[in-house]
DNA sequence: TAGGTATATTGCAATATTACGATTAACTAA
DNA sequence: TTAGTTAATCGTAATATTGCAATATACCTA
């Protein structure tokens, strides 16, 4: 136990689900905000601006790219951050089936 | 540690992830889709449609109770589930802010 | 080559999550 | 009142997450 049984899921709700966990922290949610706002980082600047310490960045980036979210190009000593568009575009689509649905209420809830 | 600063972020950030963490599983995508289609439910139709123990169900309803995403009515014996719309909507919002936005790739990564 | 800078990885402790059997609570019907 | 139905809660085991210090890796510059 203790152990999600994703075998028993379509591939898409365990997607949304993944793609919801990364977003479900908002150390992730601020990175993705300056990411939007400044178009590209490096890992240095997110722990000033966060205030957690480099480890801890370091491994929040990590699990953004490990769903393709962000990716970083290596530029000499340091690694440029920038969001992953076509995965971004993606996760809209998914996220939009799911909550952006304009429901009426006929329930008697 | 294992402890999330909830106090280093500002309330947007803390409120967009406590949502993503609401559907970052499978089981509790697979009981919102089926809220969308067919408006209310009861906890065991859900059990033998998705195929978790009653017990787990209850849990995962319990947390998407926990932001207001559903709300239950006690009808007999049964309860019938359905989807807060207010927050369906807020959270439609929230997410369109953060994920909506139409990028253009103005830098060079 | 040696020292400095930037990031990733490792190891660990604290806490959270997932799942389920067993039990409890609350209502219904015989 | 008693038995049956439905859902919530409790307790527990397994696993995952969060955070950081320490260390490793990689590159740059003098």
């Amino acid at each position: 136990m203790g152990l999600t049984k994703t075998e028993i899921y379509t591939d898409r709700q365990n997607e949304i689900a993944s793609f919801a966990k990364v977003i479900a922290h908002p150390a992730r949610v601020a990175i993705l905000q300056y990411l939007l706002k400044h178009e590209q980082c490096i890992c240095g600047t997110l722990v000033e601006e966060i205030g957690l310490a480099q480890a801890t960045i370091s491994q929040h980036l990590k699990e953004l790219k490990s769903v393709n979210l962000i990716k970083g190009n290596i530029e000499g000593t340091s690694v440029c951050y920038c969001i992953n568009l076509n995965v971004y575009k993606k996760i809209q689509k998914l996220f939009n089936e799911l909550l952006g649905r304009d429901i009426k209420l006929n329930n008697n809830c």
